[in-house]
DNA sequence: CCTACCGATCGGTAGG
DNA sequence: CCTACCGATCGGTAGG
């Protein structure tokens, strides 16, 4: 009933991102959970019921970080105007920062996509909305390109930024010679502004 | 010794692909593989040795396909002049007629990286050095945008294009109203085009 | 927060 | 290609 500092609750939802994103929940024992945090199996179903409540718990903490972190992103990318390269930068940081959140976000699309979809809906589209809204005002204001579709925009350049975190060092292989992640972050931010402003015929 | 058409063994490679997209390697035992292949376990483990031998002979098998289908692809898609948006329009639905496969390859490139992009390298360079070579042709002859990166632009292309396949139907939750995977798939070749291609000023 | 214990399932082998 | 069997590990519980 009294709220405290769980440090051992804490450190045991650390190291099961850790774990989680870098293994998948199925390849990664409590046990092994639980020798990571220091303390033994039986201790980490006490604080968390089961492997399934401790995978609930990690994503609700997981989109906690990030529905704290978002609003601070969107304000400070904007502080000196609403430039669109500061916002997508601003955004990579932000994944590259937690790499196994990006790669835990990425499996639990492939493991559950109905529950993280949920979980998107509830906690994230308040925020993309202010993205959307943005994108359909300029395109009314004539700043942007009116081909653009800002709701399909916004997806595509978001998961592709996930995807550059998450992958982006391996499928680099596609091609030779292999592009760094810096590469292809320059390149996905060069991508979104061109493809979002409109034609400047006196830069081809 | 004699080579013969093994259609017990096809069967557990198909089954197996559509297991192990879906639920991963990790999620999924070799008892339900062999299951759904209609044969016993032990059967399984005499054909692939191992539940690692039957990973590398499903990542095996789906290469070989996509070392197959790419060329047919790739001329299939010139066969009416340099068409880009042909090129991606079939490079989307290569991927959509096998989304489980599409799971695998992202899966993969979560679980084993390293050997992700060994197979890459190994076995896909070949043919997406003709697209990184077009591009820079193209931008040598003045067609294409000079500031692309034909080598990260290639890999956050198809990268993007397997993301879209593969958890699309669910990333889309990030926004209001949802896109379709047919927008998302409308909006990347719109994207990659936009971000290429020299600006048309007659068509802002 | 731990020790001791449980049934179920895992991948794999023996032997035919 | 199967039946029968194996040790190891899994998630979880009892009890303190």
């Amino acid at each position: 009933m009294v709220p405290q500092v769980d440090t051992v609750r804490e450190r045991i939802l650390t190291e099961a991102t850790r774990l989680f994103g870098a293994q998948g929940v199925a390849g990664t024992s409590i046990q092994q959970v639980a020798q990571a945090a220091g303390i033994t199996r039986p201790t980490l179903v006490y604080h968390f019921g089961s492997k399934e409540g401790l995978r609930e718990a990690v994503l609700d903490a997981l989109m906690a970080h990030w529905r704290a972190e978002v609003p601070r992103l969107l304000s400070a990318a904007s502080a000196g105007g609403p430039r669109l390269d500061a916002l997508l930068l601003a955004f990579f940081d932000f994944f590259r920062r937690d790499p196994d959140r990006a790669r835990l976000l990425l499996r639990e699309a492939l493991d559950r996509p109905q529950e993280l979809a949920l979980r998107l809906r509830r906690d994230l589209q308040p925020y993309t909305g202010l993205l959307t809204q943005a994108i359909t005002v300029g395109q009314a204001q004539g700043l942007l390109r009116a081909d653009a579709d800002p709701h399909a925009f916004t997806v595509l350049v978001i998961s592709a930024a996930l995807g550059v975190v998450a992958t982006g060092a391996d499928t680099a292989a596609l091609v030779q010679p292999e592009p760094s992640v810096d590469a292809l972050q320059h390149e996905l931010i060069r991508v979104a502004r061109t493809s979002l402003l409109p034609p400047r015929p006196e830069n081809p």
